[in-house]
DNA sequence: TATGAATGAGGCTTCATTCAT
DNA sequence: GATGAATGAAGCCTCATTCAT
């Protein structure tokens, strides 16, 4: 009640991105948002034009966010050794706010679908992909996109994931660095 | 009204499974799922009681495909041979109505945890990979996972999927094996 | 199971009329008869044209019993006498199906209305009325009505009733005698 | 839309009870109320949460006036003079809003049964009786229970209510005074 | 006599949104 | 910046009723 002026938009961020992965956007009504923040429903419509919008400015930072990693991936030197210290950045990350995000987009990928397109979000990670693995081959890919998924597993909580255990993102990242080296095996030689 | 009589409740599940899994629970009516099996809203009503008992009927179903590989699981000796096997068989399953369930799930995170309690299909999942590595240690559970998500990879796509390629089955079994492969360090050190 | 062959239709009057009581008209479905008897919906139609059909039924039933009351004082010589010999007979008569009959109606009153018209019980009891009074004064004609919700309350429970207290019969007539019977007490003369 | 702000709540509690009284709860619908107020169905829920709602509140004006009866009651020395008084101030009330409550209630007995509870009402009058007859026998309080039930019938109609002729207050009043007035023997053997 | 399957009408309710203040 | 009151569209669900078997 004191010392929160102004930052209404901010706080109403807040809460819808907490509703939206609880609940889903769908589920998420705009009374609920506006009761949680102690306002009147009419009041959102200063702030953000439309519940869509609301939507499309959480998608619009986590696009700014991957964006920043793009930047981060294009300053450095490519070379296997971008590889992790890349994964040691995502993990970083991934425990802030990136990761609510992430988890936002992963608990509504039908709304995202019909709000901000098909692709918005999924776009931005294959030229990201592309930018860490610019001529590897489809395994490559594929290894690199389940070490980011480990990393993920590490923080954060979906289905298949072990419901019984803390998340433990150390473990996770050295699975994931492991999975992201480069590597002779007998199984990816072989066949 | 020609030849389908009795199949009116699977043509519900069908359809509802289809539309669930493209526009999310919510945002499908039933009223689009009666106008494309050309019935009347009322119509789905003799079926199923509730909309939400149309998603519980799948989620049962899903379960009951879970129960069949935990019996499975069961009746092999275990052993490392076993995950190898046991990759192969979700490979396949994958591919059938299994995956779509899955699909189906994890495009309705939240809409699942409240239609059918938190840990339904978590729970179940659990049990499985309780069965696959008892006793063995958190990154080799870890890594068990991350090779199914490696084999969903190769038959669906959601966010972190490479949009541009088609699914490879073949190539993300090879790497789920490689994953879930024992190997002399936890840190792999090459072959 | 066994010995009830033919008597549905019967069977249903009693439930239907049970739950018209119970839970009113409106909020007893078709459907919940049916299950009571342990058929379906479709069959009360081989038995009733229509649920407004069933009411009528009974409201017929009523109307008969009044009939027959009516055809009962006709019998007799008119007097004094007769209000007395009335009243027992009544008090008989409500505590068999003509009482449930009577609650049915009341709890069902705008129902009534609209299906067997605004006055289709209430005039006939207004012709039974005018036979037991032919000729006296309104206060008398009040003075036998209230006798006569005065048996009802012997028997039935209402608003107005006294919920803490089981039905007495024999009371409730000693009442009613009273109140039927003629007096040049000071009250009704004075004024 | 012209000269009536604020009032909107206070116009659908008067609606819903004329269209209640006339037809009963369950066949009023929203969009009748809606429409007789010229306003949309949603308008309604911004003043009532539900359709039951407006019943609960209807009743609890009912319970507050007959608590006020009670008030009025404690509030005067006991004896047999505070019958003929009750009568006369029961007597002006009933003619009132308090009226059309009685008679609301009277033609939704089901009605109110599942929604406000069985007793509802039933208790708070047997509270009100309990005062008046504190002590007395069971004749007493059935007859001021017909006496209460004869001021009714001054005002309203009912089944058993002589439908040919006009309300007669007065008469009514009489009758209930002389119900009410103590007299030399359980049934009473003249003046 | 009775049932399984379906329909059509309509009911209650919810929700994003608007607008005058 | 914010509110109270209202709207329009649409959603889920229920129910009496029908009809071929």
């Amino acid at each position: 009640m004191a010392g929160r002026r102004g930052d209404t938009r901010e706080r109403i961020r807040e809460v819808a991105l907490k509703l939206f992965i609880r609940q889903g956007y769908e589920k998420t009504t705009l009374r609920e948002i506006a009761e949680e923040l102690e306002v009147t429903k009419a009041a959102l419509y200063y702030h953000f034009p439309t519940k869509e919008a609301i939507v499309r400015c959480l998608v619009q930072e986590l696009v700014a966010l991957i964006d920043e990693l793009i930047a981060w991936v294009e300053a450095k030197p490519p070379g296997p050794q971008l590889h992790v210290e890349f994964l040691g950045r995502f993990s970083e990350v991934v425990s802030g706010d990136f990761g609510r995000l992430i988890l936002f987009v992963q608990h509504n990928l039908p709304t995202m679908r019909d709000i901000v397109g098909a692709g918005a979000v999924g776009e931005r990670l294959t030229t990201l992909f592309d930018l860490l693995y610019r001529g590897e081959d489809p395994e490559a890919r594929l290894r690199i996109r389940l070490a980011l998924i480990a990393v993920l597993f590490g923080n954060n909580a979906t289905v298949l994931t072990d419901r019984r255990r803390e998340p433990q993102p150390e473990l996770a990242l050295r699975v994931a660095l492991d999975l992201a080296s480069p590597r002779a095996s007998a199984v990816s030689t072989g066949t």
